[in-house]
DNA sequence: CACGCTCTGCCTGCG
DNA sequence: GCAGAGCGTG
């Protein structure tokens, strides 16, 4: 007795320390992290702390050797012998530790019992290829590592006919979705001015994120006459699309949770297979994800999740904070694990995006180290207006690319909005700088993309009316408004899709004459679809191009359309790429993926070549050197945030930017901008009036622009003679003086206009403009010695 | 039915 | 300042 627990002492000790080995490359709290395999567990992985790492290992763990760390069992018959060449094994190199530990881990897990979920296409790709180096090709590629739309048409495509949908249903985005709308809304006959389409989506969309049904949209509206429009313009919606065959992008996370809520099997299914959940990014996870996950990991309660609250930067779409910073709520036994250490960045950067972060009340309290050296200062640098700034990026590149030899890959450039791009193109194409735009235009977006698509969509399934509108006449067909019109009121008539009626148009006096056009169309479909049953997909997409005569239509308009041309043809190299990955290319799943694909997905960082794109799409990533272009209030934060948490959301965007590079952070700002058409002069963003001054280099008088006086922390505003812009705070602190002043900020009431809030005060010839959102009418400009103002009480 | 003119309304953006 | 939608005309 006395000997074998002398004995189990010694499996278990040597058995921890060859897994502590093992994973030595990792710090202590990360070892945890992969080594709780079981019950809920929260990992707060603060940004550069090596999270995908954890991850990665965590799930490689898993398949290995399960719970064998914390497991107290020792194997059957273990002879003292064994437990001494454990003991020994520990100076061996770490491949032959883990041969040796397969030997006593007491569990392993089937790689298709782990289930990850993660924020896009790449990462599950990243995570799926670093899987492989450690677990090998074959089993990598049984995990379910994917987003979360992904996962769930995986569930829906085999599961959803219990839901009446039926095989290739369609996908649609959120032109589709307007469309679709629009059209509900004249049927409904509510005027778009009034109630306009986006706010209806927005609604739509906010409801599915909130699981509520048409029905309890309604029930909820009560008296409320807007929302009971809104209400019935989704009853409707919901009738297009199950009529459509279709779903849009928060319907298949909707819809999942019914299914899985509705159907047993489903069920069933899922809690048998998913033993193991982790999601990745959970910070920017909504209400209807946090249910899936619940349901689906109910079953084992096996559920880790990773995210950092102070990186969540999609509350407007829905994603909610509460998930994250409610977590221990939903799950009382889970652990926390607190990553902290960050790798990735120098200590100036780690200081100056924790300064402006410590600014948010709302987030999990934490403080991110480095133990990397101090490193440069953060360089904050004011032009005299976009060309200006676009040319410091260019000049600083060239020269930090010489003086550090730098490859121009070192360098991204992260704004606040896709339009800040253009002039930083241009400036970069201009010195010969090789770059790369992330985002602007998708791909898949472009209108002779769609509209090859939406062929390919019908061919798959021609109940899609929308996408079937979209090409009947494109290219020309002689098939007008009048004719799709009267084809419609035939469809509503008869309960059949307007390819039903089409295709079979002889049979209907009304369009009889316009029959040989309408089925002309339609045999070119029923063609495809032939091509569609025994050819490839790539093969489709090309007799596609030339059959419809869309490819013709090109060729004829010239020079205008070659890039069109050529983004069509991309697409057959793109279909010819998606049968080389994929197992069973079907027309069915190319479709799917190609509505599923992000722009960030096509980022391919070993392209040498400066990169441009929003500090959205740049999460998760890093770069040795940022430049953060328009640091202005009004650009960043945007206008359009005005609340507190608006700000909060701002901040950790700001955060999330400066978090992105490992050893400098430019941080620019304009004097003079260009917006709409009109001259802006913002005023320094708040963050960086919020970096501490001691990590910060003031390079503020760029070489051109030296000679004219600029706005700076320390110095007076300048007064030029026709336009500038005087520091809201300067107003606020002279107001009591003559004329009522008002600082941003500030409620002021207008005779016709009403009550609003001040945006911004522009002194100008001796008077000055206010920008005033005003409650009933939107933001307007009004000079002040005519507006008549009163500060409202 | 196609073209061209005017009007509007503008962030970020999973999939 | 620019693109997309709506409207009127040839």
């Amino acid at each position: 007795m006395e000997q074998s627990s002398s004995l189990t002492q010694s499996f278990l000790q040597a058995k921890c320390a060859l897994f502590e080995r093992l994973y030595d490359n990792l710090n202590e709290r990360q070892r945890e992290a992969v080594f709780t395999t079981e019950g809920p567990l929260l990992v707060l992985a603060g940004a550069g702390s090596g999270k995908t790492t954890v991850l990665v290992n965590r799930i490689a763990h898993i398949i290995r050797y399960g719970n064998s760390y914390f497991d107290d069992r020792i194997p059957e018959g273990l002879t003292s012998d064994e437990v001494g060449q454990l003991r020994a094994a520990l100076s061996l190199p770490k491949e032959e530790i883990a041969e040796v530990l397969s030997d006593y881990a007491s569990g392993s897990c089937p790689p298709w019992n782990v289930l990850c979920f993660t924020f896009t296409n790449k990462a599950a790709n990243e995570m799926k290829e670093r899987l492989a180096s450690t677990l090998g090709e074959e089993i990598a590629s049984d995990v379910w590592a994917g987003t979360f739309h992904k996962i769930c048409m995986r569930l829906l495509r085999r599961f959803g006919s219990f839901l009446g949908l039926s095989d290739g249903f369609t996908i649609y985005d959120t032109e589709d979705t307007r469309k679709t709308i629009v059209s509900c809304m004249r049927k409904i006959g509510i005027d778009e001015k009034r109630l306009p389409p986006k706010t209806v989506m927005a609604e739509i969309s906010s409801m599915k994120n909130m699981l509520k049904s048409d029905r309890e949209c309604r029930e909820e509206a009560g008296k409320d006459f807007r929302r009971k429009q809104i209400a019935d313009i989704y009853t409707l919606y919901q009738e297009r699309l199950r009529l459509a065959n279709a779903l849009d992008f928060d319907d298949i996370i909707m819809q999942t949770v019914r299914l899985l809520r509705e159907d047993k099997s489903t069920i069933d299914y899922c809690r048998r297979t998913f033993r193991y959940v982790s999601v990745d990014e959970f910070q920017d996870t909504n209400y209807a994800q946090m249910q899936l996950i619940k349901i689906l990991a109910d079953g084992h309660r096996n559920l880790m999740v990773v995210g950092d609250d102070d990186q969540s930067i999609y509350r407007f779409r829905g994603a909610a904070i509460e998930n994250i910073l409610g977590f221990d709520k939903s799950y009382p036994d889970a652990k926390v694990i607190r990553l902290e250490q960050n790798y990735r960045s120098t200590s100036n950067i780690l200081g100056a995006a924790n300064s402006v972060i410590a600014n948010n009340l709302s987030r999990h309290q934490k403080r991110l180290f480095s133990s990397l050296p101090a490193g440069e200062k953060i360089t904050v640098h004011a032009c005299e207006n976009q060309i200006e700034e676009a040319r410091y990026i260019a000049r600083k590149i060239k020269e930090m690319g010489i003086r550090e030899r730098r490859k121009f890959s070192d360098f991204a450039i992260l704004y606040r909005m896709n339009s800040q791009s253009g002039f930083i193109e241009q400036a970069l194409s201009r010195a010969a700088i090789p770059h790369r735009v992330i985002g602007n235009v998708r791909f898949y977006e472009r209108k002779e993309v769609k509209d090859i698509l939406a062929y390919l969509t019908v061919v798959n399934n021609p109940n899609d009316d929308l996408r079937l509108r979209r090409i009947i006449n494109e290219p020309k067909r002689k098939i007008g408004d009048k004719l799709i019109t009267d084809v419609e009121r035939l469809a509503a008539m008869n309960g059949k899709s307007l390819y039903g009626i089409a295709s079979d148009a002889a049979s209907y006096p009304l369009i009889f004459k316009s029959a040989p056009r309408l089925e002309d169309f339609c045999n070119i479909i029923k063609n495809l679809q032939a091509v569609a049953a025994t050819g490839s997909v790539s093969e489709l997409v090309r007799t596609t191009i030339e059959t419809t005569g869309y490819g013709e239509m090109l060729e004829s308009e010239g020079e205008i359309s070659k890039d069109k041309l050529e983004n069509v043809n991309e697409l057959v190299s793109d279909a010819a790429a998606y049968e080389e990955t994929h197992e069973n290319p079907t027309l069915a799943g190319f479709l799917e993926e190609v509505s599923l694909v992000s722009d960030i997905d096509s980022y391919d960082d070993e392209k040498n070549a400066v990169v441009l794109m929003t500090i959205h799409s740049a999460k998760g990533l890093e770069f040795p050197v940022v430049f953060i272009p328009g640091m202005e209030e009004g650009i960043f934060p945007g206008s359009m945030s005005q609340d507190a948490e608006d700000i909060e959301e701002e901040r950790r965007l700001a955060y999330v930017a400066i978090t992105r590079a490992k050893e400098k952070v430019f941080c620019l700002r304009v004097i003079e901008r260009l917006i709409y058409g009109r001259v802006q002069n913002n005023l320094p963003s708040r963050f960086m009036e919020e970096l501490p001054e001691e990590l910060v280099e003031d390079e503020e008088l760029s070489a051109q622009g030296a000679n004219r006086p600029m706005l700076s922390k320390q110095k007076k505003p300048p007064i030029s003679k026709e336009f500038s812009t005087v520091s809201a705070l300067k107003i606020s602190a002279d107001g009591g003086r003559s004329t009522e002043k008002f600082a941003v900020g500030d409620r002021v009431r207008h005779n016709v206009f009403g009550g609003g809030m001040v945006m911004s005060a522009t002194e100008m010839g001796g008077d000055t403009i206010y920008e005033v959102a005003f409650d009933r009418v939107g933001t307007k400009k009004l000079m002040a010695s005519f507006a008549k103002l009163k500060r409202e009480e």
